[in-house]
DNA sequence: TGATATTATGTTATCGATAACATGTTATCG
DNA sequence: CGATAACATGTTATCGATAACATAATATCA
């Protein structure tokens, strides 16, 4: 079949003339429920089909006050992460017919941040996902103007606060795994890189490393761990300065995988064994890191999922809105799960 | 200041009524442009200020047939590359003030394909970017119902077509300058190891060393290469395969990083020395390549500027559009660069 | 100084759809 | 068989903004 030329739009009304009924009763067909007789049902699916009719989602969204829409505000894109999540937040997007309005993050600045989420809410988005993770005080603003914001918003990657709904991987908890494996493995002497400490995330896990050793009877202090950016290179800048001020440590627990990645590179160089000498586990479980050499433990967090549950969670709210139901705002945590392979034993 | 809440929307009206003006005149303050007395513009925006009123963009868009928003579609979101792309179109679509509508694609089948152009049509997009990319058949709808979509779409990673605008990373000179480099080390026995074929990017990069080789006059059969799916593990099973049905291979272009990860890994496990007996060069040039080890000399592409350039493109037909300009279509090819490291030498 | 241009503001129509209400026709039932 | 419910369709108001047109006051110039 021949579609139309759609260069310009074919409206309700061009469908309603021609099939010679009101708009209403158009819309009526399009909507499905409600009375409309079958012969008059089946005309104006014929025109239709014929005219390639589509209706405009803005101007039901106008009329509605609802745009099947949700905002996502992302940040560092470009890592693997952020990205993961992201699909995760399309996938369950689309399969609950919502589309996304994507806003990006450069920097984070207050003022800025007012305008993104104004844009999004000049557009109509039901509902906000903020991907975007916590660093230093860019989410100080969160508290004092979530209530002043009128469509729900979930939060990821934040540190829980009472009353905002919010959901994340229990990154302490995985610290405390991995090292609750290392020592499990015999190992006493455990250093820490981790990623920069005012991301939430990377204090997190820092903290996890610390308490779950002090749980074990084992002191930490400033000489144990190094600071890096979550970069392969700075990695392997944080290992080398690690290796001086530890010399003694056997096991070391490195925030994500790509600074793992050199540091099991950096060890082979200086002929430091692995895991004999030194035991290492990762965090994330990216794709790559089962291909390592040699192959990476590493705390798996399931990103995609995260992304699923957030939009889950703020399609219910929106929901329970439109019911006029209390909506109860919960924080969440995700649990991940310790992958053993070579790196350590 | 205390910002007023927003759980009722702050219409046009409501700052008209406040500062006793017509809706027309709020508007013109808003808008700028046109006449209104320096006394009325301050109290329209001390109102404005006031109420916090943020005009619908929804609204606007629909009077003005227009919205500022882009619709991108992606596909493997989850993957590295699409997302190194989607952060160059979100960052240029920021810069240009642009809003992003994002569709992911799941699978390919054609029916999908309308449904998504519909539904980013149905928000009044004024333009799409392709992000998503040539795999089999999914393109054959292109050339047939380009035409009959009104707004400007710009295509990445697909075969140049006539008249249809694209812009793609030349994989095709990227594989040349990756086996011109092998012969330059004295290689002379080179195997591949592709991506799925089904890929258009895959195939370009099998033709270039094909190509390349041919004009050394080098001549390569079946046994000398084998079909990866962009996975590590795929890369890993792939470089076995190659090793027995061509086991004087001297070095090996391997169409991603990814896979060429496996490769280093599986050649130390079988005592196979890098660089010197077989020599590796990889493609994309993903962070982590440079903390392989050996560190992996690779083709960089900039998914990122391709992103970038895609929206500077669309918006740039967007606009000759609206002064009524002729729109040019044109495929575009982004050069990439032969990264050396110790991989090959 | 009267004609014309400029400035300032308001009124009405419009974008494309649905909500709310109205009306007429056909079934159904006691 | 008349009353009421169910079905079928149309008319008008509305969402929140801007376009197009209209009007009035002031400024400018021959």
């Amino acid at each position: 079949m021949i579609l139309p030329d759609r260069r310009k739009r074919v409206t309700i009304k061009d469908v309603a003339q021609a099939a010679g009924v009101s708009t209403q009763t158009v819309s009526r067909v399009m909507n499905k429920f409600s009375y409309v007789s079958g012969e008059t049902r089946q005309r104006v699916e014929a025109v239709v089909e014929q005219l390639g009719y589509r209706p405009s989602t803005l101007a039901r969204s106008l009329i509605q006050q609802r745009s099947y829409t949700l905002g996502v505000v992302t940040f560092g894109l470009k890592y693997i992460g952020p990205s993961r999540t992201l699909n995760g937040v399309a996938d369950k997007a689309d399969e609950l017919g919502y589309m996304l309005l994507m806003k990006e993050l450069d920097n984070f600045n207050t003022n800025r941040i007012d305008d993104v989420i104004d844009s999004l809410l000049a557009r109509q988005v039901d509902g906000i996902v903020w991907v975007a993770p916590e660093i230093g005080d860019n989410h100080a603003w969160v508290e004092e103007r979530m209530n002043k914001i009128p469509v729900p918003v979930v939060f990821l990657a934040m540190r829980p606060r009472e009353g905002i709904p919010s959901i994340t991987t229990d990154n302490f908890r995985g610290a405390v795994m991995a090292i609750q494996h290392l020592l499990d493995c015999g190992r006493k002497k455990i250093g820490h890189i981790s990623g920069p400490l005012t991301w939430w995330e990377a204090d997190e896990r820092k903290r996890g490393w610390h308490e779950a050793l002090k749980a074990a009877g084992i002191d930490t202090s400033e000489k144990h761990f190094t600071e890096g950016n979550w970069s392969s290179s700075s990695g392997e800048q944080a290992f080398i300065q690690l290796l001086e001020s530890f010399p003694e440590m056997d096991a070391v627990f490195v925030a994500n995988d790509q600074m793992a990645l050199s540091v099991l590179r950096e060890a082979y160089r200086r002929g430091i064994n692995i895991p004999d000498q030194l035991a290492v586990v990762g965090f994330d479980n990216i794709h790559e890191s089962a291909y390592f050499h040699p192959s990476l433990t590493t705390i798996s967090q399931d990103l995609q999922l995260l992304g699923e549950q957030a939009v889950q969670n703020v399609v219910e709210m929106i929901q329970a809105r439109q019911v006029n139901q209390p909506v109860i705002a919960q924080s969440r945590f995700i649990q991940p799960t310790l992958i053993v392979r070579e790196s350590s034993k």
